[in-house]
DNA sequence: CATGAATGAGCCTTCATTCAT
DNA sequence: CATGAATGAAGGCTCATTCAT
């Protein structure tokens, strides 16, 4: 029996989803049942198979999608950039924005996807693989540049992405106030990276 | 029948803990099951639990026992350390150091730790505070000297250890050489806390 | 939306009944699932229940509807028989073609009928105990005419039917081409009984 | 916690054998559901599973080492038969026998494996296939010595196999007396096989 | 101390059936 | 009549933990 949904627009598939967040969130990916996604949904555990194929699916999707926002705006956000150091700069708070944006799905990528299936970490890894080639590059770049010295380029994007994880996980559990958060990871990272100048950009980064 | 220990003197719980190390990095907590862990041991399911209260417990002692080890060599080195930029530099290379010498330990804790129990979670993010306090503590310090700029040294902190988590991570999968690696790192930590002058230690920081 | 039907003229329960045959006989019973058999009939899972009160009755019904037509070709056939034997032979003989005729059911009613309900195959054994009867009728009736030994003719005639049934299992498997086939039943029953002399049936028999 | 076994000597194995095969019996593959298996063998679900892998492999387990039995007992019993009608004599009688003594397996083997996966069908084609091939030998060998018309032998041992299986389960069906069925399905299949000459064994034959 | 067979709660998943549209 | 999304009971299977030997 098609129950009518509660809400007025938006899908089941919607609905399941960020229950499925929530409760991937709170429990991480083994604790989580798929009874208990479904019961936040208000739907049978029946229905929730009428969206995804598995619970494993589920959090994969969950994953993907959010990773996937992530990287658009990041490519957004880069174009048109008038230096290495601003593209940078500006990949970085992307990413940082959008994690801030959603923290369920920030604390499932985060810090819950390590535990899921073998499956699902290559899946998340094959992802962040692109934000870590973008960051890459522009290391590559600048040390073209001579803004910083020749190196393991990877390397230094993966140390990049691994600072700002942590960061975020940090304002995840300390909920401490993103704003001044912000301007202190910025300026980490731009000094890790060789002091790039980037002045211009949202101003108040010249310490 | 209490078969034989293989090898000379080391304990039953010392073969269990190996065993589970192993086992533990190889799938991860959830898919680790004792059995596979006993068997590893050459030992019978139930000796498992004259050991150990629960799988949870062994999990946990094992990275308690393994980041403590961490800790200890961490303060070791800093001891006599000439200034603040040097103590930093000094605990950054021993955990490094330690992480490396303990490949399956290391998977653990940096990768498989996040997805166990809740428990388990806080019990190592407890110890990490205190690493993470170490380092906030320079940090901090090196602010205060007029190092760098005054700022949240906590968050900084978290920064240090997420690049070299990272760091870690990038070593266990693409199997890089870890003396290259060692440079990027250190000169990336130290860039990115505000250029403090390490000359001195172990020369080939010098770009 | 009733989506207009294919075929010309037939109705809905035989576009069901014709796909559920086709499902039942590829995956047996249990394997076959409604919302396939609807799939097959080009209607929706709920349509299906708008001609049959459930799956089990579905596969009643098929069952029900094919072997009575079989046994209404078997009485035509026998009727005005010269001789027992010729009746019996007629019998066998239709039987054969029945089922040779409609792959599919013969693989329902021969093999997967089995697998069903208990219900199920008690519903089978009450039609097939009317075909079982006509069997018997004319073995008690060759026994009395001293063609044979009397006997128990109830189980002489299961005796043919577990004969004829394994055979027509054994063309559906192999593909053996059921001319041949033919000849070999028949010769084997008709020796199976008693040597009934049938040579003006069909001519071929008399080895 | 190991409870003690009721029974003096059999092990876990055989109860769950036994139960399993009660419970296929009765219900069919399908119906029959682990947890009533386990129940009747006075064990726990889990326990099940550590003598099979699955249900399926239960069934698999219980219809080969039957079938193999029946196959061991065949071979036993043509050994020096003095013609070829008594070794096929004696294969039909071998075969009759062993399924008598076994009601529960008789059941799931000629009614209920139909009903199960098609692994499991392939796996009893495989077995009954061996038996087919002993009959046919016999009847190949029978009509090179010239007892009966050349034809294909394959064929016919199907039929008599069909004849027997569904004797059989008449026998399972209406609790029939054994004996005089014997008789029945003995003369039925030498007859149908070509009135092959056994009189001097069982004596009675000679009808 | 050691053993390892036994336990049984718990979870993912399927699918016949229903019913609001 | 037709639809197909939703339901939810049911069952196979796993594995941490226990305990009689």
């Amino acid at each position: 029996m098609p129950r009518a949904r509660t809400d007025g627009q938006a899908g089941r598939r919607e609905d399941l989803l960020r229950a499925a967040a929530a409760v991937f969130a709170q429990h991480g990916y083994h604790a989580a049942t798929v009874a208990e996604i479904a019961k936040g949904a208000q739907v049978a555990t029946g229905t929730f198979y009428l969206y995804f194929p598995s619970k494993e699916q589920c959090f994969g999707q969950l994953i993907a999608r959010f990773y996937e926002k992530v990287l658009v705006e990041v490519r957004e956000r880069r174009r048109g950039a008038p230096s290495v150091a601003v593209k940078f700069d500006r990949s970085v708070q992307a990413v940082l924005q959008c994690f801030r944006e959603e923290r369920d799905l920030a604390e499932i990528v985060l810090v819950q996807a390590s535990g899921a299936t073998k499956v699902l970490q290559e899946r998340l890894g094959l992802i962040e693989a692109q934000l870590v080639q973008l960051l890459a590059d522009d290391l590559a770049e600048a040390a073209e540049a001579g803004f910083m010295p020749q190196g393991d380029a990877a390397l230094r994007a993966h140390l990049v992405l691994g600072a700002m994880r942590e960061a975020l996980v940090y304002e995840l559990r300390e909920a401490t106030g993103p704003q001044a958060a912000d301007q202190e990871v910025r300026r980490f990272l731009l000094g890790a990276v060789g002091g790039l100048p980037t002045r211009q950009e949202g101003g108040r980064i010249s310490s």
